[in-house]
DNA sequence: GTTAGCATGTAAGGAGTTACATGATTTT
DNA sequence: AAAATCATGTAACTCCTTACATGCTAAC
């Protein structure tokens, strides 16, 4: 399956894991994850919430006062057990649909709670994705048979550019990741056994 | 007006304008002028040639057998007069909607049939939009109250330099604007001096 | 002769935005 | 006192994808 909305579920269940949260508070945080351009609104936000609700993994908790003041109340989500667990299967996907544009940042994002194989698989699948890309762009620009302006081409290059950067980007992160230079995730969360077999 | 889906429209209208062409064709060509993995289904643009029919835009001409042989009748489209009357406006737009990611690369894509001034205007637009997204994403690294681990702070530091590279590109191009060929109008925006810093 | 590419569409649905609606709290 | 920001939602709509449906033509 790998539904094609995952990067807002995983981005809302991998910050709920870090943290219980109100809406308004997850909203930004989901923002500065996703950032660069994209702003969730809350008409996507708050259904989310509920759908994420309905299906067992958050509870949304109306945490009345926090302090002694009359301070509005404010619905605080945090993840079930259920949850975490989704969430960790989730992080275990190093399929296609964790190289997709959207999705590969919040992958990326929480590569301290995925696993190392994993995080190369993703590293990797993302890398022949866009050598793929740079490969038919490059084979289009053979075959004269589109336009072909200054601009165009001004744009072309730029874009070409853009993604060969990227590629030693990751080519960099691969090898990093190889010779162990990231430090190890040790949060508490290290699924200790028995857990997701598929 | 400046509706959201504007890219496509300009796209086809665009492509449309340097030759009439059927949908199969005209979908590639969008494909290498939006491309960079976003792929235009068929879902998307028979519906959209049917619009733009209906509002006078391109006419559909029913090919019957181009040359001797039996071949299946392709259906080409063509601009009408309105057509390019309004592809010439939707140029002329430089406003925030053109400074979109979608939509920019589509706008430079057609600035070979863009005014001068229009053309800088957009790529000062594109930029200024850039560096409020700097300054956004260095100011919430100032206060630490986002999730600061090494792999978030990885994916930032690439995201910020990617963008700074993009706005040295604009600078150039903006540059290269300017002194080519184009005496300095009295367009307004004079920020002859002042500009750059911070 | 069968696979790959050419060619044109429709129907259903997903993911998200905008605009609306409402009100409390904090800062200036 | 006003403005900004906090806070939570709903309804309508748009853009687009996926999957379906159909059939021709070129190449291997």
């Amino acid at each position: 399956m790998t539904r094609r909305g995952a990067a807002l579920e995983v981005a809302v269940l991998g910050l709920l894991h870090d943290a219980p949260m109100h809406g308004y508070e997850l909203r930004k945080q989901v923002n500065a994850l996703l950032g660069w351009g994209r702003i969730l609104s809350y008409g996507t936000l708050y259904p989310a919430l509920k759908a994420l609700g309905r299906a067992g993994y958050v509870v949304a908790d109306e945490t009345v006062d926090p302090e002694g003041r009359g301070r509005r109340p404010r619905i605080v989500y945090q993840l079930t057990a259920e949850g975490k667990e989704h969430f960790a299967q989730a992080l275990e996907d190093s399929g296609p649909s964790a190289w997709d544009d959207e999705t590969f940042g919040v992958r990326f994002a929480f590569f301290s709670r995925t696993d190392a194989a994993s995080r190369v698989r993703i590293l990797e699948g993302r890398r022949s994705r866009l050598e793929e890309r740079l490969e038919n762009v490059r084979a289009a620009g053979q075959r004269k048979r589109d336009r072909a302006d200054s601009y165009t081409l001004e744009l072309q290059r730029h874009g070409l550019e853009s993604v060969e950067r990227e590629v030693r980007w990751l080519t960099e992160l691969i090898d990093r990741e190889r010779s162990g230079g990231y430090p190890d995730t040790d949060d508490g969360t290290t699924e200790t056994s028995t857990t997701t077999e598929k």
